[in-house]
DNA sequence: ACGATACGAGACGGCACCGTATCGTTAATC
DNA sequence: GATTAACGATACGGTGCCGTCTCGTATCGT
């Protein structure tokens, strides 16, 4: 998998079998979304729950961490793209779909145990970001973007972005890594939108602005 | 300390020493500090790093759970209670005053940690939860019933007060976990809640609401 | 058929940690 | 000064995992 010895050549020998390759990444798949955490994951326990010998599994990957690189290679990218009708639809649309995922418990023990591996392992790190996140964060930018251009979001949200898509996705991903029991309300989304647009719309006469007591 | 074996009765022999509660906890803040990860503290290292008998770790705490626990405690709660001045300016002085503690990377690895183990250990997160982020919600809950009561936000946020604290906390939380790196910016606070607040103040004539393209 | 390679199973030595017990020493009470 | 308990140090047996290696078997290319 991460080595394949030769290229396409012509390769002598028994095959690799691609059963193995899926029953150990689905097997640690099944740990982690069952409490496991990355540290309490063991190659020889792995080995022995999907039914491998351990000089399989390390025939593939040279260690852990090569391991979970390719595990979080396999959860697939989703297809999103809400693209659809109002902006306030496809913003409730895209934070709804960020609540979903994040109930769901893999999704959930993936992202709790990779933030706590933010700092200590940058490229496993790197990998779930653009795996998980990146996709989501470019599709609500594209919403915002085009909300400025149509003029129904205020013009200055395109000139920080990224702190237009964190007030309107912030809310929820606290409460997905900090309170999940707040996190079942079905009307969340559309609720933290509309709060978010009434500040984000442009102001009509009178703008309020900061006022000081 | 957390067993502490006659309650004030006249003990006999040597007393406990206070210094090496002190001198162990501090050294597993330091470990936490330094990277180490809750799982990959060992009660043999901790002793070995606090220049402590083994023993006497164990005299104290049955385990690693009972030390934490204790470890948690140690982390004093912070007194902030901004109650100052506007509320503007109160709202920007808790949000920075979160935005400062978690760049620290004390309350950083301990927030870490903490999320993942949100699930696996209950206890634990209900005294780090208590201890770090109860006080503040109280701080942030007085500031915005304070804003409703003087006419400063609309009537209906104390309807939802706990959406309400996300959506201002949210964004800045989020960074806090996810993205540290935007987490720099010393105007953040500022422009959340100016945002925060261009969206919560009552609306004076004609208010936008939800419109449909 | 035959050589090459992967397979499951498991033995291997090594290591870190677990929690307990045993030293001689130290600091309290009686 | 005798008793009592905590102290640092260290040894103890037990456990789980590490990564390598060797079996006998299965499955491919030639």
């Amino acid at each position: 998998m991460t080595q394949t010895p030769g290229p396409t050549a012509a390769r002598r020998g028994r095959p690799r079998s691609a059963a193995v390759d899926r029953a150990v990444i689905d097997t640690v798949l099944r740990l982690l979304t069952e409490g496991t955490s990355f540290a309490d994951l063991s190659m020889e326990n792995v080995a022995r729950q999907a039914g491998v010998g351990k000089a399989t599994v390390y025939r593939r990957w040279p260690g852990k961490d090569a391991l979970l690189l390719d595990v979080l290679a396999a959860v697939e990218a989703p297809p999103a793209e809400p693209a659809g009708h109002s902006l306030r639809e496809d913003l409730i649309a895209s934070i709804e779909a960020i609540r979903h995922r994040t109930l769901a418990k893999q999704e959930n023990a993936l992202l709790r145990n990779m933030l706590l591996h933010l700092h200590s392992s940058p490229e496993l790190w790197q990998r779930y970001y653009e795996t998980a996140i990146v996709p989501r964060r470019r599709t609500l930018a594209r919403l915002l973007e085009r909300g400025v251009a149509e003029g129904e979001l205020r013009p200055e949200i395109a000139e920080d972005l990224e702190l237009a898509m964190d007030m309107v996705a912030g809310p929820v991903l606290y409460r997905a890594t900090i309170r999940p029991d707040l996190l079942q309300d079905d009307t969340l989304a559309e609720r933290i939108v509309d709060w978010f647009l009434q500040g984000a719309r442009p102001q009509d006469g009178k703008t309020p602005g900061p006022r000081y007591a």
